[in-house]
DNA sequence: TAAAAAAGTGTGTGCGCACACAAATATAAA
DNA sequence: TTTATATTTGTGTGCGCACACACTTTTTTA
């Protein structure tokens, strides 16, 4: 039903008759023991059921563990990339008294310097683990070298690059997600509506990511509904500013009036909501990712669906993974897909509200 | 960007010109301070951004807190029940070095004198804080108000009773819960489409809830369509064995078959579903919880939609509410509703998968 | 003004563990 | 047999904090 009172190691001196330093010399494997005395400890550690008490072993200890983090800038609090910083704030904070502490580095989308100068800062606090969202997969690459070389621990956050030496993926399924997508936009629209897919790249981040996405996406109609006349077309826009936005829809719109409905590939499903709001367009949107712009926009109902990759939560996982790597030297499972969660209108404020 | 090396009584000590007693002293409030030396040490952990390190904190008083949570019965490992459990096991361990300990009762949802006995045999035990489950008010009432008389916090999980002294329920919104479940069913049904509302009572628990769910569910019809003319009817199934409730659905669908969906207001889903596809009968369901019975069957299409509401998430807040009561003297917001996923075939393997 | 009481401050111990080092015992070499 | 050398085992210190207690200084009382 529970446990006894913890045992410690002087319990387990007192059991076997020996002192506490030979108890250390079994527990760490180090030093000489006595055939005999050894298994003796070993019954006491099985027989009482020893575990060692991590907060004094971490007191004693008193090692440090520096995590650095670099990801694209937010640029303001309501963007994407403010919620995995608060994931990993979050799971630092819980790990300070265990000697953890976390730079934050972000680099720009528009420029692929400022990532090589911040790896590089990285490089030179020489931490212990490193948390990287690779989105510029070339200078990426240069940069898991160098940390290799260093025998520095690292995990992907939000974006893959297979067949690495990182520790561990925490992010999305991106292909799952598209199909998700084709499921939810297809639930809501008739069978030879026509579908719009908008993609957008910021700034010169590798756009492979949403070409898996999309793929995803297509993927669900092909499977599922393959036989309808509709038509799905893909636009990307090279950026992500509402009036840039803007102009591609009209363009597009004006071409094909039959499209009734939309799936935004990124975060900005709201961008476009907005639009077919001001010009009294009735289509039906799916996107990703609970930024308030688009919460705003699921409750008044532009948007449908909201698919969420739990950016905080990933954030804290990846910490979480780098801890027990340290403290436990626990190899977690190489690719961790979060939960790909549906928000509509009805549960959003569930997933604001809880914490 | 990040803190420096983390500051200790003692470096308060050499800030203020003090001994670490008098620090200690202004910290706990306790003992006589000059009033000059008082604002000096309180400076110094202003500006040196003084956090005291719960490790040592926690090591240095060397106390326990003792958990019990009050569950129903899991029968099989595949219950609903079998999952807060494994909640409040995870978030206990994670507490393990804390001081931290667990005993778990449970009680037969056919018995109420088997909770009496359990909630008395937790009273013995005189712990620290409580989990209780509280299916049957009456003896719940009762229970709650010994603990009150011993001054001992408890939170309730997974089912509420209102203006209560309990820290906290963690739990689903109930009338919510419906609510969405009567989306996600309209968005699978044709509009003149009739539908059941299955509630099963499994033994003398307080049948309250699963009305409220039905009230939620019934909603979403009354306001988002109102006059199509279709049927919602509902049953009341005094069982869960799968006998008893396929006789009351061949009795049911026989005399109603127009019947198109149904909904299932607990985590018996797959009962009904399988009495689908046995009977080659092609209704859409959608029911609560993901227990494996429920998995399979939305996997192989014959459940629609599952509503999940976090069961092991509960049981792992609740510890965490409670803890944090303990050394943080935190109180938690008394309503805590777990976010409500919407699961689908698609993404079902992403929430077992992941950890 | 001395003794008693109160106010103010510092020191020592232990929580459970890691680690450096000292001590004791056994074995090998001289 | 004695000394040198492994081998084996025990002790002491500190991590950061809480708490008991001892100590010093001031204030009050007789």
């Amino acid at each position: 039903m529970a446990k006894n009172k913890k045992t410690t190691i002087q319990d387990l001196a007192n059991y076997a008759n020996v002192s506490i330093g030979t108890i250390d010399r079994v527990l760490h494997n180090r030093g000489k023991v006595s055939h005999a005395k050894r298994k003796k400890v070993e019954e006491a550690i099985d027989k009482l059921d020893f575990n060692p008490n991590l907060l004094a072993r971490t007191l004693a200890l008193g090692r440090q563990f520096t995590v650095c983090s670099l990801f694209p800038e937010a640029v303001t609090t309501e963007s994407y990339w403010s919620l995995p910083k608060i994931g990993v704030d979050q799971g630092v904070e819980g790990f300070r008294d265990f000697g953890m502490e976390l730079y934050t580095y972000q680099y720009s989308l528009f420029d692929e310097s400022s990532f090589v100068k911040n790896a590089s800062a990285i490089l030179d606090k020489n931490p212990s683990g490193v948390i990287l969202a690779p989105l510029f997969e070339k200078e990426s690459l240069e940069f898991i070298t160098k940390l290799e070389e260093r025998n520095i621990p690292y995990v992907f956050i939000d974006a893959n690059i297979k067949n690495k030496k990182n520790l561990s993926y925490i992010g999305p399924d991106l292909k799952g997600s598209g199909y998700i997508a084709g499921k939810l936009l297809n639930s809501v629209l008739g069978p030879s509506d026509d579908i719009l897919i908008v993609n957008m790249v910021k700034g010169f981040e590798n756009s492979a990511h949403t070409a898996v996405v999309e793929n995803g996406f297509r993927d669900y109609f092909k499977q599922n509904e393959p036989q309808t006349g509709r038509n799905i077309n893909s636009i990307t826009i090279p950026s992500t500013t509402e009036i840039e936005v803007n102009r591609e829809l009209t363009t597009y719109y004006i071409k094909n009036p039959g499209t009734k409905g939309v799936f935004v590939s990124n975060s900005r499903a709201h961008i476009i909501s907005r639009y077919h709001a001001f010009h009294r367009l009735e289509l039906k949107v799916v996107g990703f990712d609970l930024v308030p712009g688009n919460v705003a926009e699921l409750k008044n109902g532009n948007i449908d669906y909201i698919i969420s990759q739990r950016p905080v939560f990933q954030g804290v996982t990846a910490v979480k993974v780098l801890f027990d790597f340290f403290v436990y030297k626990k190899s977690p499972n190489p690719i961790q897909y979060v939960p790909l969660d549906i928000i509509i209108k009805e549960n959003v404020d569930y997933y604001i509200n809880f914490q």
